[in-house]
DNA sequence: GTCTATACCCCGATAGAC
DNA sequence: GTCTATCGGGGTATAGAC
């Protein structure tokens, strides 16, 4: 899968998604070699640290980047467009992005405070981001902020229900009628607020 | 901590806890042994599928019991005073319940059909259980079951972001006015249906 | 830079004594 | 029912040739 060259780079892609499947604790450093198509020796060579050093960059790769789903939400007109829109919009990409976050959780407690802190970073920045969009709607940040923190919560709860612990195959998933009522309540506020 | 005699449940609850810290790969047989005050001859003795055996009992004594949360919730007199009340139950519980949880995601991919059932059934139950306290203050089936979903996916997604992500160090948590503001969208939902 | 070869340890598991 | 003793294998890691 990975090009030629660059075998730095192939490790820390291949570790990640390794990771990512099996856990940290559960992949050897044999299984990465192989995959990496080199040998255990030649990992101890670009990463002094062993097995240790692989997470510590394969974490900075494995981050989800969550911008770009903001982006074309920019020209929306009513606050309930906006929340509809971001919610289909992480729906399309959301197995990949829990399987992302899933792993972070998991290996949380392993990761050094620099890496704690660009988690958070990017955390922070979507959430304000997000509130940059929805606050025309509600003329006040603090509650801007709230429902800002609503969405994501709700979203990544619910992924986290139906997605990662398989919910949607024991239950029938109430999609449409979640993203629909979840639209309905903050747009609903919105409207109290702003007239 | 665990009382002698009946080494069996010992070993399920202290496997559980330790798995819980730990996460099952990252835990060995020995280890276990050790916290037990047995050997692993005696886990062999009482698990014939070994730390497989372990694990399937350990997850049945780990799932949360999310029902005590709304016993006390019987007696509400509205849809903000219900919303703010289970938030702040579960807020107090959080820490303890999360992990519980976030263990079971990581381990879910390795559990058993009947294993996973058992959790979608708890999930399912607690669900049904709350619609049934939210649905007096809309009168809809439905829409209970969506707003039930609703507080569900973002008290466990916020969670997830404060206290499993540690996002509560670096960023200013805003619990209080979360759960206010969250109260009051699910509120205004209520009384613009019932009335 | 990458390999071969190997050290050393701990893993899960089991046989057989008590 | 629990122990001692041990096996085969795979775990991380490294020395030294190329």
């Amino acid at each position: 899968m990975p090009s030629n060259h660059d075998l730095r780079d192939d490790i820390v892609k291949i570790s990640s998604e390794l990771f990512m499947r099996q856990s940290y604790a559960a992949t050897s450093i044999k299984q990465i070699a192989k995959a990496a198509g080199c040998t255990t020796a030649a990992l101890y060579y670009h990463f002094e640290d062993g097995k240790e050093g692989i997470l510590r960059e394969a974490v900075d790769y494995a981050m989800p980047d969550l911008q770009p789903f903001l982006e074309p939400l920019h020209d929306t007109s009513s606050l309930y467009e906006l929340v509809m829109r971001l919610a289909q919009a992480t729906w399309e990409h959301g197995r990949e992005m829990l399987s992302r976050t899933r792993w972070l959780m998991v290996e949380f407690p392993n990761l050094g405070p620099e890496e704690r802190a660009k988690l958070h970073e990017k955390i922070i920045q979507f959430h304000k981001n997000l509130s940059d969009l929805v606050e025309p709607y509600l003329n006040n940040r603090q509650e801007a902020e709230a429902i800002a923190w609503i969405q994501y919560s709700s979203l990544f709860g619910y992924g986290q229900l139906f997605i990662t612990l398989g919910l949607a195959h024991a239950y029938d998933p109430p999609d449409a009628n979640y993203i629909q009522t979840l639209a309905e309540i903050i747009a609903d506020f919105g409207e109290k607020r702003s007239i």
